[in-house]
DNA sequence: GTAAGCTCCGTACCACTGTACGGTGTCAAA
DNA sequence: TTTGACACCGTACAGTGGTACGGAGCTTAC
């Protein structure tokens, strides 16, 4: 099931020394070198790093991802707490994108009515103390 | 009209090693050094550094934002490209928060109805492939 | 005319998120 | 047993987006 460095790492389409890297951040356990051979990465830190790189897919830091994960020690209520705290900032961030959305949409509609191709409503727009 | 750095910054509202940073990046001109007194800033270039502005606030980074730049003599339908793959990806981040929104939500209820606090359903979900 | 307060400029530094390098150790196949 | 590929490890460097500092020079107000 365990899988060396470059395995994982070929796995999750990574670098290897991205995987190093976390490891130095405290992201992942690095796991223990054998007495013979090379390090086992076990199918439960590749998850990690999936979810780490989930993550970031959608917007966090790796400061929060880690506190996403140092939820991991703490008794459920305060998990639930910290959980909870994330939802409000979750939300907070799907709310700011769809105001970029709503912006960028309306600038688009604009550019398809433009009939003067050498005069563009984006950059004007950009261009104005909002 | 023109102005000082330390007035076009205020006026910005942003620091002046930022406008100075900026200048390094050839993102806007540095204006001439007159013989006698200090650089003067014209509108234009404020004009510029509040385009740089609003485009980061837009979610593009200052790389984009010279593309952008240099579109400004280019006809509105590349503009208008531009725009719309961040409009795209800006759709995916939304919808990405958005299953993530939804799941914190059923680990947030389900922690709800947990009554052994030693054990948490948020945890064990982490160890999971999202 | 002098002090306070700007400007100028180069350089250094910051956090973040990796990537690369070089020397050495280990493994596996021929 | 030798060879080539991979692992290990520390350290250095890279790109992004700034921010800070220090020692000049210049301006303005008193």
């Amino acid at each position: 099931m365990a899988k060396t460095i470059s395995k994982a790492a070929k796995e999750l389409g990574i670098n290897i020394e991205t995987i190093r890297f976390y490891e130095r951040q405290k992201l992942i356990q690095q796991p223990p070198k054998p007495i013979q051979g090379y390090r086992q990465y076990p199918e439960k830190t590749i998850e990690r790093i999936r979810f780490i790189k989930n993550a970031q897919e959608l917007g966090f830091t790796l400061n929060e991802v880690a506190n996403l994960i140092q939820l991991n020690d703490k008794p459920c209520a305060q998990v639930q707490i910290l959980a909870e705290q994330k939802l409000a900032t979750v939300k907070e961030k799907i709310a700011g994108l769809q105001r970029l959305e709503s912006a960028l949409n309306t600038l688009v509609s604009q550019c398809h009515h433009n009939l003067d191709d050498n005069h563009c409503p984006i950059i004007d727009s950009l261009q104005k103390n909002l």
